[in-house]
DNA sequence: CTGAAAGCGCTTACAG
DNA sequence: CTGAAAGCGCTTACAG
């Protein structure tokens, strides 16, 4: 044990540091360290004693380089400012635990390219893994090239059925929705949503049709009613509709504009339901 | 140049693959594939060609290692479903650009243990360096420890006036908001904002108050309606008001429902004004 | 129980 | 121009 701290000057200490101080060798100290129980009791706490002192934090990177590992996942994302990124990501953030596995975000804006600049990125830094997280549940188009990793699209499914999604079950969420109303009693039930060219519009749809034919009932006004994804077409305020939309307003907005708790965006068709695997 | 392109079976490429495959010595590819320039054009060629034929990503980590800097920022956020930590992270990945810089994004939940535990694991990633983005504009206790690398507090500053932090001017914001409203040609001019708890809400009325004096007028109702920070407090719908809040209703809310652009929070005292630094 | 040695994948002086 | 060698910080067999 040498007589002063010997505290290094312009750098992060290193586990040689706290051998050295410690008086033992890194191989030893790295054993200490990591808790291997060959390693006598009075050693491991000097050992401990001159990292705490040292402020020690083991270099992830070398211990990543040697172990094949690096404890890091890629979040890519098209649509970072929508609804649903920061919802998975919180989520993927709880599973991995804080600290035991982190995540790099990265948002393509929609752009392949960017995308495909961000896959190569995070290839290099060794992520153990990608997370794909799309703004729709439109199937995409699968990562190019060989990703070396394992791959889970989330939200919006890979295009190809071999590749691992997770997504919403639209058609079930339908399903759900018709099927509380009817047990709240309703018999007159329309079904207000988003734009046709959604995916995730067409299945509620199908889903909503599907229960209410099962009830031996029909939809209001025969057909669903597609409009643009936003609150005004489902609110209560709209004074001119076009003429292939019914002169009824069904939805209100209410819902909001609710006192009290953090204000929250609020889709009228269903899009909060929880996620499930299909 | 071997016969066979030698793929590796079961790991990623390394740079001594492709070296081999090109014919020349690890030193050399990595001269070649770094566009040093002390390599003949024809090496160079045979080595990038090696390289593409076998998808070969350099390892980031084992660059990190030699070079000292890894090429990845950690953000930390308190509050990651708030208003404020997007559209900050999206301004600090488009100042890194696409690949350039990777940002490890944790969300300390507003708890300072579970922050404790992101920045040790931060620092064991060797981050270049740490944004600490907080969910209001009150100071906050720097990062406890020794950091050894650089920090930028964003939106919440540190306590310590010593540390680097960008915030917002929000008594600069009240100032414009009033400024706003004389140049529309008003006179009678009330203050709606948040708790008077949060530096914001005060500082904001702050502002506006100055800016009232110096055009010689005084604020209606002689003081700030300080509320909760939520549209409820600014719209229109309020029904009943406690015996310290005027009966009159101030905003109107309709700028949260306005047709067409999709949906997006909106603050009714300022908070959405561009950031400068103080 | 402890330590010398090899090696993870790369870069950088330093000889040839 | 090219390559052998050392080294970044760590871990893991393998001897002692």
């Amino acid at each position: 044990m040498s007589t002063e701290p010997e505290v290094p000057a312009n750098r992060a200490p290193t586990l040689t540091d706290v051998a050295k101080l410690a008086g033992v060798s890194v191989a030893t100290a790295s054993k200490a360290i990591n808790g291997r129980d060959e390693v006598k009791a009075a050693t491991r706490a000097r050992v401990l004693k001159a990292a705490e002192l040292l402020s020690f934090a083991p270099n992830a990177l070398a211990r990543a380089l040697l172990g094949g590992r690096t404890g890091t996942v890629g979040l890519l994302t098209s649509d970072l400012e929508g609804r649903f990124s920061i919802p998975i990501l919180m989520g993927a953030e709880d599973a991995f635990g804080a600290g035991q596995v982190s995540v790099f975000l990265c948002d393509a804006r929609g752009d392949a390219i960017r995308e495909a600049y961000h896959v190569r990125a995070l290839l290099s830094r060794r992520v153990d893994g990608l997370i794909v997280v799309g703004s729709d549940t439109d199937p995409r188009p699968p990562l190019a090239g060989t990703i070396p990793v394992p791959v889970v699209y989330v939200y919006a499914p890979s295009a190809d059925p071999g590749d691992i999604s997770i997504t919403v079950d639209n058609v079930g969420g339908g399903r759900l929705a018709i099927d509380h109303l009817l047990a709240c009693g309703r018999r007159n039930i329309a079904h207000v949503t988003g734009e046709p060219g959604f995916a995730a519009a067409r299945d509620r749809a199908e889903g909503a049709a599907a229960a209410l034919t099962d009830a031996g009932l029909t939809m209001l006004g025969g057909k669903p009613y597609y409009g643009s994804w936003d609150e005004t077409w489902g609110g209560p305020r709209r004074t001119s509709w076009s003429s292939s939309t019914p002169r009824w307003t069904p939805f209100s907005a209410a819902a909001t504009r609710s006192r009290g708790a953090s204000w929250r965006p609020c889709v009228t068709s269903g899009a909060m339901c929880p996620m499930r695997s299909p």
